[in-house]
RNA sequence: CGGGGUGUUGUGUAACGGUAGCACGAACGCUUUGGGAGCGUUUAGUCAGAGUUCGAAUCUCUGCACCCCGACCA
């Protein structure tokens, strides 16, 4: 991508209203574009890294044996009232339509998929399977915050899963705990991340949120300092003690909540009648589990772990863009050659290179952009690296350059 | 939803009730080109409505918007 030609724009100052430092870095360096409270845009930038998000979180979805659906964000209000949830969920968006019709837009999809289960599951045979969908979700949060960390609309990747009894959900939801982790650490927010015990709600005793730590966080977490076990505000004042191993000596820290497992048991199966025939012949109502990640959040988040100074530093798993290339002296003839030929030879073995090729900026001003958008590899032609026969190669979590020859980007990068 | 705060060009800010100014950005010209370069010219604004006043960005009221704290949070 010719950065000239990039769709965004990066801003100097630092917002007067984004607290949070990853809100005022994707704003600054031009991912997002807020509309209204708890509202974005995705501009190229920030649209690429959420591609990338959702790539990973994809694979793993698939290779956790998740079939990909896509349930409609628009949704009958009976299915709401059905389940008591049209009046008691406060965060639900409610539209009406022509004469008096009302329906919600999803806030998340038990109410649409378990309907949709019903007409699938007939037998035990058709028993355990799990359908995910990534799709944007509406919640009319009463305060939103943090830029992406909570919004009102977002991109969610919610998975469920339909099993024969108790055991079988116990299972898979511990699979599923194990594949998390795995996508959190290809986020490269693995190590910042924990398991955290919370509150099942209003259908199971527990429920799992994968916490990662951050002062930007809304959550407060209790790090057990013994077995390292991490529970939430609710469950630290029903249990004072760890419940895995009795220690009472915990450490508080701030976190966001990025992702959350759910074992729903038969909360939705039985006012959807979602029951399948056993090989006893009897009847069993289905067991159901609910695997939720916030899309935006996760790259929020990312931020608010990854970054200096100077702007974002991505991981590599989920860059923009794995090299920024940028030449200096744009009027040199030979800076501007070389330059493009690093670029078309870059992109011939499927490096995505965000180019400089801006000739009416200055060094200071494409390094100063570049150090805020946050590339893993900035690479830089100039008169004075084209002299040493060489290119100049740099990684954004680095504080030293290298020359190389071009010849060797390629496998240097791969 | 309760509480607090703030609304001034695209961004960041200044202006006692008395000429809306500065910096960045953008545009044009010239000079520059390894860490946001220089000179000159230009561009664009008081959230909306009502009120008080000779006069309102400034005071009052209403509305709207955004931010923060709390509560809430599948």
């Amino acid at each position: 991508m010719l950065q000239s030609k990039l769709f965004y724009k990066t801003t100097r100052e630092k917002s007067a209203e984004a607290e949070a430092i990853s809100h005022d870095l994707l704003a600054r360096a031009g991912f997002v574009d807020q509309l209204m409270a708890g509202v974005y845009s995705f501009l190229p930038l920030g649209f690429r890294v959420l591609k990338n998000i959702e790539n990973i979180i994809r694979k793993n979805m698939v290779e956790a044996g998740g079939q990909e659906i896509l349930m409609p964000v628009l949704q009958p209000k009976e299915n709401w009232v059905k389940t008591g949830r049209w009046n008691n969920l406060e965060i639900l968006f409610k539209v009406s339509g022509s004469g008096d019709k009302e329906y919600a837009l999803g806030p998340t999809h038990e109410e649409v998929v378990s309907p949709l289960a019903k007409k699938i599951i007939f037998s035990y045979r058709d028993l355990p399977f799990s359908v995910f969908q990534i799709q944007t979700k509406f919640r009319d949060e009463l305060r939103v915050k943090s830029g992406l960390l909570r919004t009102r609309e977002f991109l969610m990747k919610d998975m469920y899963s339909f099993h024969e009894s108790q055991a079988d959900l116990d299972k898979y939801y511990d699979k599923l705990t194990k594949v998390y982790f795995n996508i959190f650490k290809e986020l490269g927010i693995g190590k910042d991340t924990y398991l955290t015990l919370a509150s099942g709600g209003t259908f199971s005793k527990y429920s799992h949120e994968f916490q990662m730590l951050t002062p930007a966080g809304e959550d407060t977490i209790y790090i057990c300092n013994k077995c390292k076990t991490a529970i939430n505000k609710e469950i630290k004042e029903e249990n004072p003690a760890c419940p895995e191993c009795s220690s009472d000596n915990f450490e508080e820290k701030k976190a966001v909540e990025v992702g959350n497992i759910f074992k729903l048991n038969t909360k939705f199966s039985l006012p959807f009648d979602l029951k399948f025939k056993d090989r006893d012949g009897t009847e069993k109502p289905v067991f159901m589990g609910c695997f939720g990640i916030g899309l935006g959040r996760a790259m929020g988040s990312v931020v608010e772990t990854n970054y200096d100074d100077n702007g974002i530093i991505w991981p590599k798993s989920i860059a923009p863009f794995a090299v920024h290339l940028i030449e200096i002296g744009s009027n040199d003839k030979k800076v501007k050659a070389t330059a493009l030929k690093i670029y078309q030879d870059l992109q011939k073995e499927n490096i995505e290179v965000l180019y400089d090729d801006r000739v009416d900026k200055t060094a200071g001003e494409k390094f100063a952009d570049a150090d805020l958008i946050g590339i893993p590899y900035r690479v830089v032609v100039s008169e004075k690296t084209l002299a040493k026969n060489s290119v100049e190669i740099k990684e954004r979590d680095k504080k030293s350059v290298k020359l190389v020859k071009a010849k060797q980007l390629v496998k240097i990068i791969k």
